[in-house]
RNA sequence: GGGGAGUUUCCCGAGCGGUCAAAGGGGUCAGACUGUAAAUCUGAUGGCUUAUGCCUUCGCAGGUUCGAAUCCUGCACUCCCCA
């Protein structure tokens, strides 16, 4: 490492706050500190929101200190008011404990470069034995009100109509604890999160002060957005997630490849663990050559390596050679179903096909390209229908075994982007 | 409590007795161009066995009329002004 984390998280512009950086500096002078982040268990898996938390973990590790992952079982059963307009609705226990499986196995997943340096802790494990009355006397007794209140989170929360519950005010206090705590046990003296952690992260760092006269600091990260101002990750048909389940790799891949240039550009320096030098010929390559698209390419590559390891990536790049190739002939069903794995499909009875054939709208409708047969009908007549990869412009169309790509499968695509999989059994 | 304004198709917003499935914009979906980009341009955008056809839609329920998103009555909700 040429220099240390704080530059290097600077370098990378990956800091948005910071505590002092001097004393910052300091204390990451010595090799094997442990730095911490937090993520809270609200759904069954993590987004890209979170990617650049993880990267920033992966990044501590790489500059041979110990990155600490916390999982937010306790937490997770609060909610965390932050960024939050609205009050939280409370997780059953079931799916809480869904969710920290899923997302402790991918923050294991992806800091799994870092080997055993990595920890993976959950508070709950520390929280779960206190006792109210005893947090109150031990914690809250030190936290004074008016500096809770000052909290953005906590003002702009308590200016709008819903207001926000104490349940949710107290999140800070947990959050709080949880540095302190992680201070006793692992010598951890620094937090890094989003943005919108600033405010809970200084209350951790105010209460260390209070409780152990301990120095902690804090480095907060932009939120990633898009050059037109949109949250990176977020999609029209939802958030892209690291689960394959709810976003597959092929999705996953495409998300970057299709980000135009300077987000791209900037994902690279953020995201991947390309050196400085490296990402800034992918700078003037991309100024040379935008429309070999290179930066693009090894962005997507990196970060589907990294969520979805070697065979996610190749899956993910057949299927684009596939997508975006030319006319479908000859593939066996056992490749088209690997291939477009991650495709909605739709089974139909065989026998369909007999005759005069299924209605290519009927398809259509049936897969989900279309949402009524008019629709399917008005984009055949656009030009906008593909079966393997062929246009079809005739609305009146019936598929028959002729149109079969493998022996009972073929491909619908409607516009350039959108596949679907039609499976006759 | 008194007075006024409003509720239209995914969103905003026109329409104010027939020519209204309803202007315009946004969004979305296709097409062209291109770099699987941006910008731009074109078309489409309630549903249906695609039909100068039928059905559903203009807050809700009734009514007037040959005919209503448009008029009347009641109800619900929203907003504004005066108390």
């Amino acid at each position: 490492m040429p220099h240390d984390l704080l530059t290097e998280f600077e370098a990378r512009g990956l800091v948005h706050q910071s505590t002092d950086a001097a004393a910052l500096r300091d204390w990451l002078a010595t090799p094997g500190r442990r730095v911490y982040a937090g993520f809270d268990p609200t759904a069954d898996s993590l987004h890209v929101g979170h990617l650049v938390a993880l990267v920033l973990l992966r990044c501590v590790a790489r500059a041979g200190h110990e990155p600490v992952a916390l999982v937010g079982g306790a937490t997770g059963m609060i909610g965390d008011p932050s960024g939050r307009s609205e009050e939280r609705n409370l997780l059953s226990p079931e799916e809480l404990a869904a969710n920290i499986a899923g997302v402790e196995r991918q923050i294991r997943a992806v800091l799994s470069s870092a080997g055993d340096r990595v920890h993976v802790v959950n508070n709950a494990d520390w929280m779960r034995g206190v006792g109210y009355l005893e947090f109150l006397r031990d914690v809250g007794k030190h936290v004074p009100l008016s500096q809770m209140l000052a909290k953005d989170s906590v003002k702009s929360r308590l200016d709008r109509d819903g207001g926000l519950s104490y349940t949710e005010f107290s999140y800070m206090l947990l959050q709080s604890w949880d540095f302190v705590h992680l201070g006793d046990v692992l010598d951890c003296r620094v937090q890094i999160g989003g943005s919108d952690q600033w405010g809970n992260i200084t209350a951790g760092i105010e209460l260390g002060r209070r409780l152990r006269s301990r120095d902690l600091h804090g480095i907060t990260c932009p939120l990633l957005t898009k050059a037109d101002g949109t949250k990176m990750g977020k999609t029209a048909s939802g958030a892209i997630w690291l689960d394959p389940k709810r976003t597959s790799p092929y999705r996953f891949y495409q998300y970057w490849i299709n980000l135009d240039d300077d987000d791209a550009g900037r994902c690279l320096l953020r995201l991947t663990d390309l050196t400085l030098d490296e990402t800034a010929a992918f700078d003037a390559k991309r100024a040379a050559a935008p429309a070999a698209r290179d930066t693009q390419k090894r962005l997507a590559e990196e970060l589907t390596r990294l969520v979805h390891g070697d065979a996610g990536l190749a899956a993910a790049r057949q299927a684009t050679d596939i997508f975006f190739g030319a006319e479908i002939t000859s593939l066996d069903d056992q490749s088209l179903g690997e291939i477009f794995a991650d495709v909605p499909s739709h089974e139909f009875a065989r026998t369909t096909l007999d005759g005069d054939g299924l209605a290519l709208v009927e398809a259509l409708k049936a897969t989900g390209l279309a949402q009524s047969a008019s629709a399917a009908r008005r984009t055949i007549e656009q030009g906008g229908i593909y079966v393997n990869n062929r246009r079809i412009a005739d609305a009146a169309h019936r598929l028959t075994a002729q149109d079969l790509a493998g022996t009972a499968t073929l491909v619908l695509r409607s516009g350039k982007k959108s596949y679907a999989v039609a499976r006759f059994v």
